[in-house]
DNA sequence: CAGTGAGCGAGCTTCCGCTTGACTT
């Protein structure tokens, strides 16, 4: 048995740390934190000094229980969590749960993964810093009681399951108020002059007007001016200028530029990341710092020396940057600089390219370039055309890389052609394009962690789960459409000939983009109204600083948490008790009909209009919105159409046609059964055609593909992609077969194969109990009667359970029936009254 | 699932940050 145990948080880092100490030493993980505050309560004593519970997670137990059986054997233990504020805390963490002995526990950090920097950090252990810790505590307890405090309030005034957070809550603000800027947004249109001339030798280039004409008119009056005009060279200067390469990737900058280039999403990013740096490819990929240690920056020269040459290397060591940056890593890059590429799957194999090129380019040389502006006059008028150039005098980094960037207008400078001052030069058109005014454009993926990162919110590991977790909210859409055509006007002027053509182009587009749902605005709009200090911008960056002072031990953590708690509390208190239910309602006008109010608002089952109030003698009517219309953009025009719907299309087959808005989108219904409509296709809009294209195709997609056993199997495809479904099961049907054309053969393959894995993964069955046991994921067992489930845990060898054991479980262990609560309900019903305004008042 | 939208009110939901997992409907 080795006589020293290094535990480290990632498993990856272990294999590579044991290959550098030898036999002398183990190198485990503890696969991140081991404990944490339990998920089912606040876990915060407010009353004595913000103290923590923690508790060991479940799935850390196994984890826990082998590193302290490794640490008794140990002589020493190193504890090597990563050196910053989680780190810190992760090793006392272990240091308590492990119950180690301080005079056989040393605390040693590095913040690069060299044999070098090891052997150093062994040599000069220290031990735990416990202000370090204290600053992760409050780091820990301000997001919990945060989290904990206003996510009820949300259940209470706005709807169940919702998530109020220092993180998400601040991200979805972002999104929404761009969403807002957007929709106010006035787009003004004007007219962009552009032209192109050619020299004396008949070299041509482009050049244009620095300003544009704000009407069509004096547009098109400067393109008469124009007509016959003599053109010349008025000024040429020529001025060198220089690029410098950008520092290596850390993980924000690598998820903008991987969605930049690759078009990747950001989680898909990591994932890739996460499997170059498990092969040992790449260092540790949620980083912070753009730090070269010494040994990459050689490894990088070598690599530089001897493809590009001397004269392309320029050792650079570069400075963060972000806010609240906590470097406890190296910047992201290859571990092996002479693997220009590696032989593994495609996508991953592009995000190593890009990885290698700009960790290489950040050691390389300054490009120099040469930049010429040439300025044109014409005999007629004073405004005078511009054109710039760049030429490339020594690439140096732009060999191998070039940084992406986010604007879409840039222009690309080309190479001007050789010029004089005073030269002629000769018109080949001139033409003015109407342009409009854009509004600026919604947060991509990548986009909105750059701006989290720009305000310190959040961290490397967190960016990719914050984007999941407003998306499962249900705060943000992904944008689908295409966008608009929309069309404009462009005169060109040849010689003497002024020609103008309407042409159409695409604007608008919101693919892929985060766009607010009606949810994510309400949700917002109440937090911002009532919890204004905890949704502003530099909330985060304000208690920053609280935890460096706690770092420094300058400040004591439960006291910074009570300056927070004694403000913040009885606000979540005064709210919950009296704040207005948000619906975000908005009146849209009045029924002509019955003179009522017409209004839209946020409904139990999503956003709706609502004809009238519910204090009516009256019903109100009510219509659900449909696809693309949002609470916030819906005209009252738009609202009274709904009220159109169910509408019928006609008789088909002897059954009614009817389309609407349900829950789940719009749908057609035939008879009994309904086929959805296409995302964003207007319901009111449908024709009796298009339905019955739709309920034909819906049938001939229900129709059986095949009998098996006198029963019929039918395909379709899942949120898991193809399957068939045959006696209630479901059978994922895996690239290896063809889907659109499965043969008899392979429908019988995989039922055959579908009942094998069935029957394999029933451990138990007591027929006549009807009770089953059965092999369950994460290497679980499920304990099955009729409907009850009831999964066991991993420690349970459900191998060797008994029927009597199996039914004391199910005896402890079955869900109580609600059938008494029900009862309740419906006697209860008829007997209800209106005690809304007094319960509201208490 | 394909309408509904209050009232009753069991019992549920939730945070951020550190890791990897292994497979569903």
């Amino acid at each position: 048995m080795a006589k020293n145990l290094v535990i480290v948080e990632s498993p990856a880092k272990a294999k590579t740390i044991e290959k550098f100490l030898g036999k002398e030493y183990t190198v485990a993980s503890s696969f991140g934190h081991i404990a944490d505050l339990p998920s089912k309560e606040l876990g915060v004593d407010v009353e004595n000094g913000f103290k923590p519970n923690y508790i060991v997670s479940s799935d850390k137990k196994d984890v826990v229980k082998k590193l302290k059986s490794l640490s008794k054997k140990a002589e020493m233990v190193w504890l090597a969590s990563d050196e910053d504020r989680e780190g810190e805390a992760i090793a006392w963490h272990l240091a308590e749960e492990l119950e180690l002995d301080k005079d056989k526990t040393r605390r040693i950090v590095f913040h690069e993964i060299t044999k070098k920097a090891i052997l150093k950090a062994i040599e000069s252990p220290r031990s735990i810093d416990y202000n370090l810790v204290n600053a992760q505590q409050a780091r820990r307890v301000l997001d919990r009681l945060v989290g904990y405090e206003l996510s009820p309030v949300l259940w209470r005034k706005v709807k169940g399951g919702l998530s109020a957070g220092r993180v998400q809550s601040v991200s979805v603000r972002l999104i929404v108020e761009r969403e807002r800027e957007i929709l106010n947004f006035k787009s003004v249109p004007s007219y962009r002059i552009d032209a192109e001339f050619a020299n004396e030798k008949g070299k041509s280039f482009k050049a244009k007007l620095p300003k544009n004409f704000s009407t069509k008119a004096e547009a098109e009056a400067f393109l008469k001016k124009s007509m016959g005009a003599i053109f010349k060279v008025a000024d040429l200067t020529t001025k060198p200028a220089k690029k410098s390469p950008a520092p290596p990737f850390t993980t924000s900058t690598l998820q903008q530029e991987a969605s930049r280039k690759l078009y990747f999403s950001v989680s898909k990013t990591m994932t890739m990341a996460q499997r170059l740096y498990e092969a040992g490819l790449i260092t540790y990929m949620r980083t912070d710092s753009v730090n070269l240690s010494t040994e990459a920056q050689n490894g990088a020269k070598a690599e530089i020396l001897s493809a590009y040459g001397e004269e392309y290397s320029h050792q650079r060591q570069y400075k963060g940057k972000a806010k609240g940056a906590q470097e406890a890593h190296e910047a992201i890059r290859p571990t092996d600089f002479s693997n220009h590429t590696v032989n593994v799957e495609y996508d991953q194999q592009r995000l190593y390219e890009l990885i290698w090129k700009r960790a290489i380019a950040s050691q390389m040389s300054d490009a120099k370039l040469e930049r010429t502006n040439v300025k044109i006059e014409a005999n007629t008028y004073k405004e005078q055309f511009t054109a710039n150039g760049e030429v490339i005098k020594f690439e140096g980094f732009l060999k191998v890389y070039l940084e992406g960037t986010d604007d879409e207008d840039e222009e690309q400078e080309g190479i001007l052609p050789a010029m004089k001052k005073a030269e002629n030069l000769f018109n080949n058109y001139i033409s003015a394009t109407e342009r409009f005014t854009r509004p600026p454009s919604r947060y991509s993926e990548a986009a909105l962690v750059k701006k989290l990162e720009e305000l310190g919110i959040g961290r490397p590991s967190t960016y990719a789960p914050t984007i999941s977790t407003i998306q499962n909210r249900k705060y943000v859409d992904k944008g689908a459409t295409e966008g608009e055509e929309r069309s404009y006007i462009q005169m060109i002027l040849t010689g003497d000939d002024l020609k103008e053509n309407k042409l159409t182009e695409k604007v608008g587009s919101d693919k892929g983009k985060l766009i607010p749902t009606d949810v994510g605005m309400v949700v917002n709009d109440f937090l911002v109204n009532h919890f204004s200090s905890v949704l502003d911008y530099n909330f985060t960056a304000k208690v920053e600083q609280d935890f460096d002072e706690i770092a420094e031990g300058s400040e004591d953590w439960s006291q910074v948490m009570k300056g927070f708690y004694d403000e913040f509390h009885p606000k979540v208190i005064d709210v919950a008790e009296n704040a207005e239910r948000e619906v975000g309602e908005r009146i849209l006008g009045e029924d002509p009909e019955s003179g009522k109010p017409v209004s839209v608002r946020l409904g139990k089952f999503g956003p709706m209009v609502q004809i009238g109030s519910v204090e009516d003698e009256e019903k109100p009517k009510f219509a659900s919105l449909g696809p693309g219309q949002t609470l916030a953009n819906i005209t009252y025009e738009e609202a009274m159409d709904l009220f159109q719907l169910p509408k019928e299309l006609g008789v088909y087959k002897g059954e009614t046609v009817v389309v609407s808005n349900g829950r789940f989108g719009p749908y057609v219904r035939f008879g009994e059964k309904f086929v959805s409509l296409d995302k964003g296709e207007d319901p009111l809009g449908t024709s009796l055609e298009r339905a019955i294209e739709l309920i034909d195709a819906k049938e001939k997609a229900d129709a059986p593909i095949y009998t098996y056993e006198d029963l019929p199997v039918q395909k379709g495809t899942g949120r898991f992609g193809p399957f068939i479904k045959w006696k209630g099961m479901f059978i994922n049907v895996n690239k290896k077969y063809d889907f659109d054309n499965l043969s008899d053969e392979d429908i019988i393959q995989l039922i055959e194969d579908k009942k094998q894995k069935e029957i394999d993964k029933v451990l138990h069955n007591w027929e006549e109990e009807g009770i089953r046991v059965e092999k369950a994921r994460w290497g679980r067992s499920n304990v099955i009667k009729g409907k009850i489930k009831i999964e066991l845990p991993k420690t349970v060898d459900a191998t060797k359970l008994t029927l009597e054991k199996v039914q004391a479980i199910i005896e402890k262990n079955a869900p109580k029936k609600k059938a008494t609560a029900k009862k309740k309900t419906t006697a209860k019903k008829k007997t209800a009254t209106k005690k809304k305004t007094t319960a509201k008042k208490k």
